[in-house]
RNA sequence: GGGCAGGUUGGGCAGGUGGUGAGCCCAGCUGACUGUAAAUCAGCCGCCGACGGCUGUAGAGGUUCGAUUCCUCUCCUGCCCA
């Protein structure tokens, strides 16, 4: 199995290290495979899903509860961590880990996802990205090497290359554009980088165009990264597309020893197709931000908690779940603290939904070890919950 | 019993002193949200065969070409005086 590791004299040994422990089968029924990456701060066990901290928080949660809904590894964001507080002040107080009291691995996005979602407030050159602050309409100029700089000093257990995401439905040239810009910050961030204990991934491209996204991800695999991002997805494609997109993608991959990451993707459907099509990473906004606005995920449905019904409904959200706020507290009490606008509603929702997905990729990973993946499908399509009509390309 | 002020679509209001009241906030309902400028946003929210119609300003009458507006009576609410 020596050839599923990380190859020697990769750029930084020892960073990253990412073992396949049950492969896929060889028939072919599916791509998903069990597998370990190990980190400076500890073990991931894949296929995985990572919660969103993009201030050094997730919001709402804090790393006692992170512990608690059983995550092994959280995102930050680069970009915002830069403007505020500043990556030299959270070096100066020991780097992200000790600063936000989580000892477990992170990841830092390179800030290339602000690219696309600070709209209007970004002007991109072959140089880099300018970004007009958010906060306080200052600019400030983001380049590959800038980005590899800030993301050591945070002291991210893994950096990811700067990218430029555009939206998967742009025109092709747009498309090309973007991704041939975004080797060049792949080769750029690479040079750059020279944290021992920090891994860095590289981002692939394309859109949904299979022959640019088939020569990203020759061309990003084709790097020395510690693993390798698929990016510009998880927005306006159907999920049909986007499953096309991974069939042209992961199989370019096969042999790759190195963890596959869909960036952005988080709906419990969505997961488990990219899993079933060979995908080991994730992360995304999405339960915690519904989470947040009410809707709750349970076994084959969604609750929205602000629905009357529930101001009367003595029953928890989900019977089985081992969740704080399944385990204490009724319906009834989370649809008045939604409509007090009580801060616990947000607490109570985002462990929920958390724990709900977190909960559902530990069950796929069971079906991996226990050999029963492919047959377990409809089982856990059942209880995954349903994605958005749009996503399912359904016309309304 | 007398006086004053009121009564607007589930709740709370705005407006309207003779010439088109379906406007706001709650509440409610439905969507959306996917590498977080999001504890957010959008739509609906009197009735109907619904790109258009109809009804509606406590109730009943009256004056008027025309009444939410003016007059009369009744009912209801609040305050003050007995």
């Amino acid at each position: 199995m020596s050839d599923l590791v990380a190859r020697p004299g990769r750029r930084q040994a020892g960073a990253a290290r990412f073992e396949v422990l049950v492969p896929p089968p060889v028939d072919g029924s599916t791509r998903a495979r069990l597998g370990r990456l190990s980190l400076s701060h500890g073990d991931v066990e894949t296929p995985q899903f990572m919660p969103v901290g993009t201030n050094a928080a997730v919001k709402a949660l804090d790393p006692a509860d992170l512990r608690t809904i059983g995550a092994s590894i959280i995102l930050a964001n680069t970009y915002h961590l830069y403007l505020r507080p500043g990556h030299e002040r959270i070096a100066r107080l020991g780097g992200l880990h000790d600063f936000m009291a989580w000892d477990r691995p992170i990841l830092t996005d390179s800030g290339g996802f602000q690219v696309v979602s600070l709209g209007d407030l970004r002007v991109v050159d072959d140089e880099g990205v300018v970004f007009r602050s958010h906060l306080d309409g200052s600019t400030h100029r983001f380049t590959p090497e800038h980005a590899v700089a800030v993301q050591e000093a945070l002291g991210s257990d893994v950096a990811v290359a700067l990218d430029e995401p555009v939206p998967p439905s742009s025109p092709r040239e747009v498309v090309a554009a973007a991704t041939a810009r975004t080797h060049r910050w792949a080769e750029r961030s690479l040079a750059a980088h020279g944290r021992p204990d920090q891994a860095l991934f590289g981002i692939v491209q394309g859109g949904l165009e299979p022959d640019l996204r088939a020569a990203s991800t020759r061309f990003i695999a084709g790097l020395p990264f510690d693993g390798i991002c698929l990016g510009g997805l998880a927005g306006d494609e159907t999920a049909a597309e986007r499953e096309a997109t991974l069939d042209v993608a992961v199989p370019l991959l096969a042999d790759d020893p190195r963890p596959r990451y869909l960036m952005g993707l988080g709906s419990p459907a969505d997961l488990l197709e990219a899993v079933h099509r060979g995908v080991d990473l994730f992360d995304s906004v999405l339960p915690a931000r519904v989470a947040r606005n009410g809707q709750f995920w349970v076994p084959g449905g969604r609750l929205n908690i602000r629905n009357q019904r529930f101001l009367d409904d003595p029953a928890p959200v989900q019977d089985d779940c081992p969740c704080l706020c399944c385990r204490t507290f009724s319906r009834a009490y989370l649809a008045h603290l939604f409509r007090a606008q009580e801060l616990l509603a947000y607490r109570l929702a985002t462990c929920h939904n958390l724990t709900f997905t977190l909960d559902f990729m530990a069950r796929i990973r069971a079906a991996l070890r226990a050999g029963t993946f492919p047959a377990s499908l409809p089982e856990l399509r059942a209880r995954a919950a349903p994605s958005s009509a749009r996503a399912a390309g359904v016309q309304p």
